[in-house]
DNA sequence: GCAATATGGATAGTATCACTAGCCATAAAG
DNA sequence: CTTTATGGCTAGTGATACTATCCATATTGC
């Protein structure tokens, strides 16, 4: 297929498609002459890779650059390429590291206690320190303070996830999993959330006065 | 106090919060004369919570302030108030609409599977339909698949944080707190994720050759 | 009492980002 | 054999979140 279809089926339109050819986003075509190319249907999918990172995920071009990037490159041991990921995936700006470092304790000790073996400067683990911090200075801890269940119900929802992708035929969509399963996967776990917390709030509070405390 | 030390107690530049101000993110303080305003601590942990928003959940200024106006509304039932809050938290497109038909039917079959109270244009609805379509259009439905696993995991959570939030003695802040807890909560749940993937990826995958897949 | 600094309020400017427009020579389609 | 599409290029645009600067007035330090 050339642009005009790779276009059509993506939804993505000409130029938006050649500024991702120009900026690496997406590999180039197979020339068949000159001036005329020819994408596969792999296109069609990083194409719409790309889309959803940068629409869904809210990531910035250059860093969707470096996710494919670490997604094409040859490491082959999966465990690895998922920390590849992760990192890519990682807010970038190192977490602010001032009053962070309590909560940091806090969160390594959380890790210990539940036998979790982490590379010590996996990102994530900056990222949950500023957000307990943040909770704390807002004078809202109480999700901070259970922790452990936030850990238990992510703990089951990992085994699933990891064996699922491990278990995947196609070792070259593999890192494309962990990237979409990283990425939307947090995306539907935010909406079913949200769901769940209308539902019960209706049930605990939402049925006849509409304001159970007034007091 | 006055603006220079809320600046200094937040981390704020002056300029920035004359921005907010303009904005109408952030009150006005209350004059004593004619060009001198001094700001409680109301102001400043409203501005703490301007930046997490921000900051960590990505908001644009535009949609802050819709947030906030929500938060401040005089609608005092808690369960109204939470459904105000998700609405203005909300992505805002409306979703694409196309081929999620399929993906929403299948969302509102969770819902009535699981007995869920949920008011029929709940925002979430679309968010999640949109994102079951774009696993799908990336040939990854396994995590859509488990749909169920996942409204089980969020259920669990989400009976704590009303009951949490529904607790507090403090009517003024029950709206803050469902603003900083949906954000910041899935903040925390999208960091413990990638921890605990991490994990379960080195126990599964990691041990000894790096590469359990190369047959 | 008085110079140095800070403040509230305003207008205008900047940096970044994700595209988008336009041009050209050549290729494909009708 | 004319119309449309393509690949490759440079330059421009619109949105967003601040910054910079200015001014008249207040406060602060001495």
């Amino acid at each position: 297929m050339r642009i005009g279809e790779l276009s059509r089926r993506s939804g993505v339109s000409v130029p938006t498609i050649k500024f991702y050819l120009r900026e690496g986003l997406l590999p180039p075509g197979e020339l068949t002459s000159p001036n005329q190319a020819e994408y596969a249907d792999t296109h069609l999918r990083r194409l719409r890779l790309i889309r959803a990172l940068i629409e869904l995920a809210g990531l910035p071009v250059a860093r969707v650059k470096e996710v494919l990037e670490s997604l094409d490159a040859g490491d082959q041991a999966l465990h690895h390429r998922i920390g590849a990921v992760h990192r890519a995936l990682a807010p970038s700006w190192p977490p602010a590291e001032s009053a962070d470092a309590r909560a940091e304790a806090r969160v390594r000790e959380l890790i210990e206690k539940r036998g979790w073996m982490i590379e010590p400067d996996a990102p994530a683990i900056g990222t949950l320190a500023e957000t307990i911090a943040v909770l704390q200075s807002l004078g809202q801890d109480d999700l901070a303070a259970d922790l452990d269940s936030y850990a238990d119900a992510v703990e089951r929802l990992a085994e699933r996830e990891v064996a699922a992708v491990a278990s995947r035929p196609d070792a070259d969509r593999i890192a494309e999993s962990v990237v979409v399963g990283t990425i939307l996967g947090e995306r539907l776990i935010a909406a079913l959330r949200l769901l769940a917390q209308e539902h019960i709030s209706a049930r605990l509070l939402g049925s006849a006065s509409g304001d159970s405390r007034t007091e």
